[in-house]
DNA sequence: CGATTTTTCTGGTATATACCAACTCAACTG
DNA sequence: CAGTTGAGTTGGTATATACCAGAAAAATCG
């Protein structure tokens, strides 16, 4: 029997393979979306046991240079998708004109009533009338970053073309008469089974979140709305001086 | 024996577990930096292995409730910094007008010379001297981040107050005299083994990535930061506009 | 040849066990 | 009483095994 133990190297045997498999994805070996090895042939591979070689796998996911799917395997990620928050307004037409195949896909857009949460971030009485609209965004019909919008029904509906644009994304030009300035959170952010589902992961994995609050000129909250990317996808830039 | 699949109950075990940790901590029955149970006490209290308690655990750490000291324990996280990126300079005085106690540690402060990477982001040729300075940022004396500064030598010698004040802050004010704006880029990141020792975090475990490329008012670039965040603790935000 | 069934593959969950390294704290020693 | 020792704790790593559910490919059937 091998020893099971560490004692007789220093690093840890998953890091080890950890360290194989960042070399094949990142040397261009393994090209984008190509299956990694099965657990099982990887375990066999480096003669270790299965749950070992689980382990490295899910290091390089957490990494962000693999994903997984969940029956099916382990496949290189692509590249990451930049979001300049100091473009929000263009994010669709800058990501395309980089030739990235960007689609959007409707997920459900309903009317429905502000909960206490809601209605605090929106400065809205409890029960007002919202908009939400969910979307899926994907790369080459590769999930991306799932985007929640909540807008006040009142103040919106007399925008030119907001009904037939629900399955616009949002702020993309559309609010324009409106639109003046955004509040934008960033944060890590844990899957919960829904979003894991929608976005085709496993719950718990390391994502983004962002939160978007946007304001009309006085400064007026209109809109609320929430993005959760998959972690390794997620790529925010800004220009910001440095001095106030 | 207990059955040991996942046939009888739809939630698996270990997410069941998660459930009840969650509510622990958000209802404040475990208040910040309480000590968890540990992963043998967990698995007794709910009888499963120590395998799937552990699962569990890491489970609430990966969204960011608890924190983990390597052979100590697991921990109820503290709130998360605020890290404002449309007000840079103003960051420590804002957190610490916000009451919080932000301490910085200076790890290491030394001259280097660009290698390709560095001399490609700065745009100066590779082998140009720079400043590199480490910093461990901690809130009440728990590790936040790590920031890592590379200044070129030549351009910012000559600010007032350089040489004294390398325990200080990237950006707080001491750039202004060159300091103009800013290229921000924040994206998920795992940590290395050299990073995760200085956080006092495992190899692996997500966290935030900032980097900052600051530029004078001709928009020459002379500072490059890199920010590593406890993924726990970090928390972005901005003000944007939304039309440009 | 097309539709259906079966087998094989995938990752997900779960257990029981074992040893290691580092930390804590109480007991002991000088 | 300060310093050391040692037992008990903690998480980290590793194995071997087992069954499940879903996807995909292979074999079979009509």
């Amino acid at each position: 029997m091998a020893d099971t133990s560490t004692s007789n190297s220093e690093t840890p045997r998953f890091r080890q393979i950890v360290e194989a498999l960042r070399e094949q994805i990142t040397n261009g070996k393994l090209p984008e979306h190509s299956p990694l090895p099965s657990e099982r042939l990887l375990a066999e591979d480096h003669a270790v046991s299965r749950m070992t070689a689980r382990r490295a796998l899910e290091a390089v996911e957490a990494e962000g240079l693999v994903y997984n799917i969940v029956r099916q395997g382990r496949f290189v990620s692509p590249r990451r998708l930049n979001y300049n928050i100091s473009s929000m307004a263009n994010f669709v037409s800058d990501a395309r004109s980089r030739g990235i195949d960007l689609s959007i896909e409707l997920i459900g857009s309903r009317a429905i009533r502000a909960d206490r949460h809601i209605a605090e971030k929106l400065s809205v009485p409890r029960g007002t009338q919202l908009q939400e609209s969910v979307r899926l965004f994907k790369m080459r019909d590769h999930a991306t970053f799932l985007e929640t919008e909540l807008s006040i029904l009142e103040r919106c509906k007399g925008l030119p073309g907001f009904e037939e644009l629900q399955s616009r994304p949002v702020c993309d030009q559309r609010y324009s008469p409106l639109g003046e300035s955004a509040d934008i959170v960033i944060r890590l952010h844990a899957l919960n089974p829904d979003e894991a589902g929608k976005l085709g992961m496993a719950p718990h994995q390391p994502a983004m979140k962002q939160e978007q609050l946007v304001r009309d000129e006085n400064g007026v909250a209109f809109c609320y709305c929430l993005q959760i990317w998959r972690g390794e996808l997620a790529e925010f830039s800004a220009r910001s001086l440095v001095i106030v």
